[in-house]
DNA sequence: AAAAATAAATGATAAATGTCATAATTAGGA
DNA sequence: TCCTAATTATGACATTTATCATTTATTTTT
């Protein structure tokens, strides 16, 4: 099994501040998994009991509406890590985190990544930044989610994507959604994310190749995010 | 001036694991402030070089869209801290503190904070949990916001605010609120918040007494914000 | 206390968005 | 490969929500 001293992982995030020797204690106890699209790596309500350090995939993260809708908060990806603020929270995981596509994940117990907390004050400080930001996030996505309409999100969501995950050979958005996920992600219905979708395509903002959505103006979608 | 020691904020929050000599320090070095209704005590953007206890008042945190709009991502009142998440990821504040209402307000300067931080573990993790609990609401926050209809928030805004700021000696909810504000938490115009306000009171379900509201239904206003 | 400014309320209407029905297309499994 | 199921697309319509105009009520200022 690889080891995380040399793991791509340790370029990103807090994981960056780790030491040789807490790099091999997590080598020693950590554990590989694949996620297979469309599988929890973690579920909403449950517990966890470490960290995963995501090698390789997209997930998106969900939660529930007392409605029965999904929502989609957020999109996570190779480099990522998922579990920490329930682990510093000491909460059970707020977010369903459910593959786009199949994942290599590796999962570190708990009792390491504390002592870690404990004896490196800086990956401690960088895990709290990473929850910082989310969290400023989240707001700024509040603000979005309860002022601007649906044109407006749609565009907002589609730069965001391309940000996100960047740009396949072809200039697409490089990750695979269903409609419905995008309308669960701009909290829409279906239909009407498909038809402002094809909107944005005759105005000839965007281009829909199948799932594929590939940005052709980005001032314009910019512009539309912003309301004009 | 008053002693941090015996003050009645360290009861509540992270605050309450501070040693004695802790506070002793945060007293020599605090300052108390009266901020006046409609002032901000923290404001977008800026940088923050201490944290705000919050001994009296109520405050709105706030988020200027852009488009103009104002929206309503949270609200604070005595016993609650402010600008944690901005001195623990060396952020510009995130979110505007305006006071609803005459406030007194204690600023601890950053340098006592961080030595708390350094010094003391359990403080550090209760800002962190303030942090995570803060995001978790956040993503409950998104998930409404995008999925469910005005009426429906509102009803559930209405409840949240009886629980954060009670009721006063003739059961209202204990904040006052102009109905632009109110609309400017559940994301709605003015307009639509007055009307759907009035038709929860010839439901029966709230009474409206000025500014004052009271909730006559609880159970009703439930089912509301859940849907049916 | 009167005047002016601000906020609340309500009606009329327009615009945005959701729902339902159905057809066309695509993806996945036998 | 064909068949089935799921997804995407589109139209018709209902509902929700926003906007504008105006009146009434409440606060604030003079």
């Amino acid at each position: 099994m690889s080891n995380c001293s040399h793991c791509i992982m340790k370029r990103f995030n807090a994981l960056k501040t780790l030491t040789h020797d807490e790099l091999e204690r997590f080598s020693d106890h950590k554990t590989s998994l694949i996620i297979k699209k469309g599988e929890n790596i973690m579920t909403e309500g449950n517990s966890i009991n470490g960290l995963y350090c995501i090698q390789d995939g997209k997930c998106k993260l969900t939660k529930l509406n007392t409605n029965g809708k999904e929502q989609i908060i957020k999109f996570v990806k190779g480099g990522d890590i998922l579990g920490h603020r329930s682990i510093l929270s000491e909460e059970p995981v707020g977010l369903n985190a459910t593959a786009l596509e199949d994942m290599r994940v590796c999962f570190i117990p708990k009792g390491d990544i504390l002592e870690s907390i404990r004896d490196n004050p800086q990956f401690s400080l960088n895990l709290i930044k990473n929850i910082s930001l989310q969290l400023s996030h989240a707001n700024t996505s509040i603000s979005q989610m309860a002022q601007k309409p649906v044109k407006d999100r749609l565009a907002e969501t589609l730069l965001s994507l391309e940000e996100i995950f960047g740009i396949d050979n072809e200039d697409c958005i490089d990750v695979i959604l269903t409609r419905e996920e995008i309308a669960n992600t701009i909290g829409t219905a279906t239909e009407s994310a498909i038809r402002l979708l094809s909107n944005l395509k005759k105005d000839g903002v965007i281009d829909l190749l199948g799932k594929k959505i590939k940005i052709l103006n980005k001032n314009a979608l910019k512009n539309i995010s912003e309301g004009y």
